[in-house]
DNA sequence: TAAAAAATTGATATCGTTGTCAAAATAAGT
DNA sequence: ACTTATTTTGACAACGATATCAATTTTTTA
């Protein structure tokens, strides 16, 4: 039916161990016969057959990507760049839920990667934040590569993004337009970009003098609802800060509820500003200042760092971390 | 390394071919027999290798989503659904990312399916309205399940939601709280929903004797700019409505920026209401009142019924139509 | 109870690759 | 020119399951 390793070999008169050699790109295969196989293969249009190589090889051309419960256009964002990659290096891409406060989280992974002969794995936070459990990975012989990692000790290739630096920045620019008080609302614990995020705000405030008030710096989760309850604390407060920080737009949508409902103008009396550039950032009224990572692009080099260390692409990928930018829109205003 | 079927075979004093009976439930084979190789097989932890399975029955317990630029919480709820019953039936998701104007999207996708022998397809919207493509698949003799088909007349199964019924239903809502003058912003002309949803308004208005006013009646594409410019001709009419209901949710944060910018003010001048139940719905202010359907469960019932097909699950699945919910929340208020 | 029919089982081929290892061809060294 | 190394090649086994088909056992029929 279709055309096998075998009709390639009888039409270009080698065997099909040559044959392999040459799909194969291994080495000590003269040019002649290599060019002469190539013809063939071209001629007959044929494509290796995945079952039978993965049988043999005991490779699954499989990576897959693990996550727990991200916001819903991140993930969207990272299979895309996954994807990319994937389609041009003939790798598909399966998807694996994880609960990362599931004890038997590694074993079970593991006992996934084995039962399919996963090729590597794709970690997203906060799954990249738990070093037990990546080191459990390392233990079982498991690649990976990270997304955002917490340490950049780690032996495995990682992308991650200069979330510090961004939340100074952007702190900077909110005190650059005469804001003083100012508050924060932290994200998720389990995350490590919570705390790089509230650090580059902590640290922008100290550069430029100017004090922190703990009635406006509000442990949140990440979701809406704890922005929204966050708002409610800093606007029970006696005196209301001009500006507010949420550590990612959910939150900040949360906080301009909580605002509006209080009959606060946005941006008159209060600027607010999220993170992460979701869709709600835009179609929020008015619409969000906030931070956009190039998530897609960050996925894009963790999938060719990860399908690089097994696959040897000719253009070595090294981890890198990716520089994020700062979108105004019209929830933020100088101050007046 | 790893437990075969031979070593069961071994442990149970059976062939190979008995194993094989029994893995696969296949019929005629001793009761006796069976429960002593089912034994076996638990002891020694066996589980088939996917690739060997694949190789020899041609299939490769995988089956692919297919999709087009969906609004990214759809897809992820999508997805959502099948893993649930991937994760069950031992098959793996696959994406696949298509152009619905790709002139080759049939021979992209039928070979696609062909080289990686997946299993089945599950097509969601706009691909699913695509009758040319779908008689492709079909001429190709590629197994599919459909979501939101335009048409029931397809011989495969598919998974409906009562989009007229439930606009309809909306529509009616809204005009028991005394709106008689209201917009509607159509949906992209490529989705079936669209015109569903459209008509669904319509014949709920006619049933009420309410005038359309076509100034109101607006042509989006599903995106917040869409809706936006929809808003923006809706309210530069002579005559404002005092409801709009918008085909999604992007569209109708999009109106609600518009009608907010215009300081006119929602609910109390004017209701809005969307579609979809996105997450944005919650998170914009006031929060949108919405048709929420369930998608992950819809999804959970195509990927039952695709697999269903080739693997003979014991309760037949058959084609359903899934009810969808109205959540009123504050953009919709009683006119007074 | 013997013959026929049906149910159950197993020996072996097979799927389409890659791995092993030795043979053949070519290059290098003396 | 003759070994010796090195490169290039191929015959065939192996991966771990399912498929074929005949052999065996059990059940039914006459």
């Amino acid at each position: 039916m279709s055309v096998t390793i075998k009709d390639v070999s009888n039409h270009a008169g080698v065997s099909i161990k040559t044959v392999s050699r040459v799909i194969n790109n291994e080495e000590n295969v003269a040019e002649a016969t290599k060019s002469k196989v190539l013809a063939s293969v071209e001629k007959l249009g044929f494509k290796p057959n995945k079952s039978a190589q993965s049988l043999r090889s005991k490779r699954s051309y499989m990576i897959a990507l693990l996550y727990d419960n991200p916001n819903k256009s991140y993930l969207a964002d990272i299979q895309n760049g996954i994807l990319q990659v994937c389609k041009k290096s003939g790798y598909n891409l399966v998807l694996q839920e994880c609960d990362y406060q599931d004890k038997n989280l590694s074993s079970s992974i593991i006992n996934f990667v084995e039962d399919f002969k996963i090729d590597g794995l794709i970690v997203t936070p906060p799954l990249s934040d738990m070093d037990d459990f990546l080191n459990n990975l390392e233990l079982a012989d498991i690649q990976y590569s990270i997304i955002a990692p917490s340490t950049k000790k780690v032996s495995s290739p990682y992308v991650s993004s200069n979330d510090y630096d961004a939340s100074y920045e952007m702190t900077e620019k909110i005190i650059s337009l005469g804001h003083k008080k100012i508050g924060f609302v932290k994200g998720h614990e389990m995350h490590s970009a919570s705390s790089l995020r509230f650090n580059g705000f902590i640290n922008a405030m100290d550069e430029h003098s100017l004090e922190r008030n703990f009635d406006w710096i509000i442990q949140g989760d990440f979701s809406f609802e704890s922005g929204f309850q966050a708002g409610e604390k800093i606007f029970s407060s006696a005196e209301h800060p001009t500006a507010v920080f949420a550590s990612n737009d959910s939150m900040a949508a949360g906080v301009m509820k909580s605002a509006q409902m209080k009959k606060i103008l946005i941006p008159d009396q209060l600027s607010i500003v999220g993170f992460d550039d979701s869709p709600t950032a835009e179609q929020v009224w008015p619409s969000l200042s906030t931070v956009k990572q190039p998530v897609k692009e960050m996925a894009l080099h963790a999938a060719k760092l990860l399908i690089g260390e097994f696959d040897g692409l000719t253009e070595k990928t090294v981890s890198k971390e990716f520089k994020s930018e700062i979108i105004i829109r019209e929830s933020l205003r100088k101050l007046n």
